[in-house]
RNA sequence: GGUCCCGUAGUGCAGUCUGGAGUGCACGCCGCCCUGUCAAGGCGGAGGCCGCGAGUUCAAAUCUCGUCGGGACCGCCA
């Protein structure tokens, strides 16, 4: 090696000891011609060196310092630093590269610069210690999230990353075939199939940190392509899924932070949706959906009368903070994720309501909704009526946008969510039932004869993993007999014909002997970021993309020749006007 | 596809509401000074298509319209 320390390691212990260190110029101090002091850094951290003022060297110069480690008189130690009761002195130093100027500071202060820039010189953005960390976090949870796999009998199968388009679910990203032209391949939006297709083939357990791709719009917390744990495991039921799932989990959230969070608790979706309704719940913090439907039976109110359901939310001390303009702004909120209105109710004098509607409302109806809600005066009353589903998610939205904190910050709180529906709403143009999860799932076994009488009432055995409000993955048990599939495939409206047209190769290799199976994915970047305490995925991603999925260091998508083009086959259309 | 916010020196900002010469601030950069600093200090200097294009006006960083770029969210993400 050129060195014989990294630039944070040396300590009072190491005084008298000649050493070679190497890294950037963090920062150079000069003081007149015989005395300058350079920092120079790694990734570990950061030295002080002494030299001769003769030596230039600038920010971000790569070099090497051969000195003697000497330690720092009682009044020059740096107590913010974790080598500063030492420097290196009589000091030789080699420029191994010269260095521009960098067009952000390689320090805290680029936290705040335009994240376009940061993203154009990322190999600069990377040296801070904020991303150096990140990466690491992501590198600590993968080897976690690994060794919990092996630890548990999963096997690593690495599944191909061209594969044949499934036009269900994301839309894909395509890769046109130069043997074939005007066939294309298909990159993974996961490795679901190959992944089924491994437990009927006899692997018993297995796991991928795979890369899975979605061309669908970006966001915080989505990246065109991502990572995922990705594990299937036969002969196995939801509890062993969850279990073997959760390890990983809690493994890796343990070696990031060194505190193993407590066992990860589990509800229905029905409960999530009625407490808070979400189906990805944020448990930091309470102001849950309290149940009115009962005290408005016999109401004069006209809002209130045909509602299946009426439900409310809280806000302590939300009368003086919600003025009209708020609660206008909260309205539009409610009606934009679609409540026909939403209701307020300022709580006055413990008995008594401040509120536009409060006429509409009787004295027992008041006193009721007061017990009900254990509301006090200053308190503010926000109601929802609608379909239950409605009602829910709109008050959950409520709920989250008044009262969630950023996503990153403590505590922990891991939820599984469990029987998620089989069905969610109905295709409009079919009018048949939509997979909630996808078309494989096995329906509850307690729920089976519902299946054609009364097919939205059926559970699946499909779950999520929710952290901090964030969806981290899911995964189900899947369908293994082909008669029970059959039956999906009807209430789905598709026939025989078409499902061999679509799924054929799927689905012929479970005339085989398919073992009972199941399993679970979830993001590393979204377990990563809020491990590190990151709100945005893109901070521990090494070379992540901005929004508009163009990448301002390689200007990747670009154009190509079209000699490359004419052997695919490919002619492109003049632009859209 | 939609809603909202942002765009001024290498970087971060003030100035925009209420039009009056690129009027500035901090950091960085360049030069000089400085023997104990550590986001060193002092002095001096360079650095601008106020994202771009129209329009209104005697006059536009500032007002209007459009456009491009960025962000958060909705749609979308089985």
């Amino acid at each position: 090696m050129m060195r014989t320390h990294r630039c944070g390691e040396l300590r009072t212990e190491h005084v008298g000891r000649q050493v070679t260190l190497t890294g950037w110029v963090n920062r150079r101090r000069e003081h007149g011609e015989h005395l300058a002091f350079v920092d120079i850094r790694d990734y570990s951290g950061i030295t002080q060196v002494v030299v001769d003022n003769s030596v230039d060297v600038r920010s971000e110069y790569v070099i090497a310092v051969t000195g003697v480690v000497t330690a720092r008189t009682p009044d020059t130690i740096n107590a913010d630093l974790a080598t500063g009761e030492i420097e290196l002195k009589e000091c030789s130093v080699e420029v191994l590269s010269a260095a521009e100027p960098p067009p952000f500071p390689i320090d805290e202060r680029a936290d705040n610069v335009d994240e376009m820039i940061r993203l154009k010189y990322r190999y600069l953005d990377l040296r801070r210690s904020r991303m150096q960390r990140n990466l690491r976090v992501r590198s600590q949870v993968n080897a976690a999230v690994r060794q919990a796999m092996y630890r548990q009998d999963f096997v690593e199968v690495e599944t191909p990353m061209l594969m044949p388009s499934t036009p269900e679910g994301a839309r894909e990203f395509l890769v046109p075939s130069r043997q074939k032209p005007g066939n294309f391949y298909a990159l993974p939006q996961s490795p679901q199939l190959y992944k089924q297709l491994l437990m009927v083939g006899g692997l018993d357990r297995y796991f991928q940190v795979a890369r899975c791709l979605r061309d669908e719009d970006l966001r915080a917390d989505r990246q065109y392509e991502f990572m995922q744990l990705d594990l299937e495991m036969s002969f196995a039921a939801v509890d062993d899924v969850l279990g073997a799932a959760e390890v990983s989990v809690l493994d890796a959230a343990e070696a990031v932070t060194g505190v193993r969070p407590d066992a990860v608790p589990r509800i229905t979706w029905h409960e999530a949706m009625n407490r808070f309704g979400s189906d990805k719940p944020d448990l930091r913090f309470d102001m849950e959906l309290v149940e009115l439907t009962p005290i408005f039976s016999d109401t004069g109110f006209k809002a209130f009368e045909t509602a299946e359901s009426i439900k409310g939310i809280k806000v302590p001390g939300g009368a003086a903070e919600y003025g009209r303009n708020k609660l206008d702004n909260l309205t539009d909120q409610a009606k934009s994720s679609g409540a026909k209105g939403m209701v307020w109710l300022k709580v006055t004098d413990g008995s008594t309501f401040d509120s536009p509607v409060a006429k509409f409302i009787s004295e027992s109806e008041t006193a009721a909704l007061i017990a009900a809600t254990d509301a006090v005066a200053g308190d503010l009353l926000l109601l929802i009526a609608d379909d239950w589903m409605t009602t829910c998610e709109v008050l959950g939205d409520l709920r989250n946008r008044i009262a969630r904190p950023p996503v990153s910050e403590g505590p922990y709180r891991y939820v599984w969510v469990v029987e998620f529906p089989l069905f969610v709403g109905v295709d409009a143009t079919t009018g048949r039932p939509k997979p909630g999860h996808h078309a494989f799932c096995h329906p509850h076994p307690d729920d089976l004869d519902l299946l054609e009488t009364d097919p939205m009432s059926v559970r699946a055995l499909a779950y999520d993993l929710v952290l901090n409000g964030w969806e981290l993955g899911s995964g189900s048990i899947r369908i293994h007999d082909h008669r029970l599939q059959r039956r999906v495939f009807e209430l789905l409206g598709i026939d025989e014909e078409e499902a061999d047209r679509r799924f054929g190769f799927f689905l012929e290799p479970f005339k085989y002997g398919a073992p009972p199976h199941g399993g679970f994915a979830y993001g590393l970047e979204r377990l990563a970021a809020i491990l590190a305490g990151e709100e945005n995925i893109r901070e521990v991603i090494a070379f992540p993309k901005p929004q508009s999925g163009l990448d301002p260091m390689t200007g990747a998508p670009s154009d190509v020749d079209t000699a490359q083009l004419n052997e695919l086959g490919i002619r492109l259309l003049p632009p859209a006007v």
